[in-house]
DNA sequence: GATTTTCTTGTAAACGCTTCCAAATTTTAT
DNA sequence: ATAAAATTTGGAAGCGTTTACAAGAAAATC
């Protein structure tokens, strides 16, 4: 029977429900521990009656923090971000932290703006999942000792803290894997080469084909930026050499179902006549069919464990930066087997 | 060289520089016309070089509003959720608000609880894209008049401002388009029984089977919720039928992928054993194999459509409420052809 | 029982901005 | 040139909290 609770409630309207002054009632709001048990059981009935709601505005400008963290990122296009902010979401919903969300739709002018507005006091922490090097603003954010996050970003210059994956591994263990199938003839779809994750993963090919004896040709390394149709287009050109790959490795699952598509589109099958394999493990990975063998990225769990190093940030602000790798793993399904003999 | 631009700037150090009153600078912020051009371009001058940002809590709590707009989501899971989102975020882009994000994780009390929340204050206007009946919190919304816009939810008998999709049709269509390619035996997955769409959908299936006098087997209506594993449960009962359907049509895409798990768990092939429709047209649908011949409900738009109603119901407080309904569309693939013969 | 010491509570001063009203200045009309 | 009107500016009050700091009450000490 909450009937009182029309308007905007405050802390004196508490305070003088409970015959309290509103200082007590702040007291008890922020869990203090010089408030007597009954006065606290005073108030807080008060504040039930009444229904109030503490004004965040008021918090954050009184107490100089936002009790929120803002999560940077590109777009929600694809299915990789919305697992990352699964993550975020999940760990931040044991807090009282609110989520603001920006979405830089991939300007890199927006972003270097945001990140200036962001970390003078509208969020008290920032996450970033930005599609490009991060050179400039992590310098000023650094500088001003603003507590940040860069997930999946390893391999850019700078020493700060990050989350991100074991490319360099999983490209490796992707090529492995398909030499050890018994294919000779790879192709590599690379991503956008701005980025550190994208030449890990390349790397990690690299010294496959070097560990097997398998020599390198340029023509099968073809140059993509994450997006579908860099697959398309790369697995088609691939397609028209001479003497075609048996298999493609794409460096994202995106652009392994645009190899998908161009296979198809040449009447040739995956896997029987292509073997495709793909990186991230994107929640349509599994759907699709054949469904894709890929390198499966912990998209939620960096989400989860960034945001945990974030809190910790917060709470111990001039902790050292550390950067955690989560493993990638090999999850085989139904896009690659043995190359045809022919 | 914004040298100077080191902690917090405030107006008042940004008045000073410009040898100007506070309220002045204020006013220049705001664009308010009673300032001198001259006067205005001083003031943004050495708002430049101090590199100020204006604080947000600060402007919120004196202004009174908070200058961002919650969105209230059951999760990110689906790619469904992340498509509005995307039309939401691009229509917002467009102004200066904040997009905070909550997620509920389909807790109805958590719903209730941040509804009470955000409508105090915490954010100027909601969209609410939730996978239940909202009954209880909208009556509360409504009363307060707390500006919100309801996504996807038309059915539920309130009145309020609220964009959905032309469900009943699209049940319609997807069965006729069954119907017409020689289906007789048609199979249905219903969505979550609460929302009106999931009703729509399949009284738009039960409209047509009678429009083409089609008995309405009871059997090959299966109740699911939305979920995967309803298609895959769904269609795996009704494939153990001694006289199973030709054509299945789950109530959305995610619930069509477990129909089409389901077919080929038993061995048969999607189209040429079970032709397979579904409902919504998230980015998946395009991507499996087959492609998922569907219903397209315009997600983004109705992101779009409704944070404009938001946007407009916030500088026209008493607005009449009404209801948009986006069109829905037939999109052919391949997961659907004329039944075999037999 | 008087005096410390410890708890508990009240109060004033920010926090950085908006907004209103009044004062100062400029423009226009006479 | 003078009065009236319009434009531009300054400054006070207040938004709902937090956070010292001080004061009052209760408990502990001798």
């Amino acid at each position: 029977m909450e009937k009182e609770s029309n308007f905007k409630v405050t802390i004196i309207d508490v305070a003088a429900k409970a015959g309290v002054s509103f200082g007590t009632v702040s007291r008890v709001i922020n869990d203090d521990v010089h408030v007597k048990k009954e006065t606290r059981e005073r108030v807080l009935k008060a504040m039930q009656e009444l229904g109030f709601v503490a004004n965040r505005q008021a918090r954050s400008l009184a107490g100089g923090k936002s009790n929120s963290i803002g999560v940077l990122v590109p777009d929600l296009g694809t299915g990789y971000i919305g697992e990352i902010i699964r993550g975020i979401d999940a760990e931040l919903s044991l807090t009282d932290l609110d989520l603001i969300l920006y979405t830089t739709h991939r300007t890199a002018s927006k972003e270097a703006n945001y990140v200036a507005n962001l970390a003078r006091g509208m969020v008290d922490g920032l996450l970033l999942v930005l599609p490009r090097s991060p050179a400039d603003f992590i310098g000023t954010l650094t500088q001003q000792s603003f507590p940040f996050v860069l997930i999946d970003h390893q391999g850019s210059s700078q020493d700060c803290p990050a989350v991100g994956a074991t490319n360099w591994q999983g490209g490796y263990n992707a090529t492995e894997y398909l030499i050890k199938l018994g294919h000779q003839r790879i192709g590599f779809i690379t991503g956008w080469m701005d980025l550190g994750c994208a030449l890990d993963r390349l790397d990690g090919y690299r010294s496959a084909l070097r560990t097997y004896h398998i020599p390198e040709i340029p023509e099968l390394i073809y140059q993509g930026s994450f997006f579908q149709p860099d697959g398309f287009a790369g697995a088609s050109a691939m397609l028209n050499l001479p003497n075609p790959p048996t298999a493609i490795f794409a460096s994202n699952d995106v652009m392994a179902m645009g190899v998908m598509d161009a296979v198809r589109n040449r009447g040739l099958r995956v896997p029987d006549d292509v073997s495709v394999i793909g990186f991230d493990d994107i929640p349509q990975a599994a759907m699709i069919r054949p469904a894709l063998t890929t390198i499966g990225q912990p998209l939620e769990k960096m989400g989860r464990v960034a945001t945990q190093m974030l809190l910790d940030l917060l709470r111990h602000p001039n902790k050292d930066a550390n950067r955690i790798e989560l493993p990638t793993q090999l999850i085989v399904r139904d896009s690659c087997c043995e190359p045809r003999m022919n």
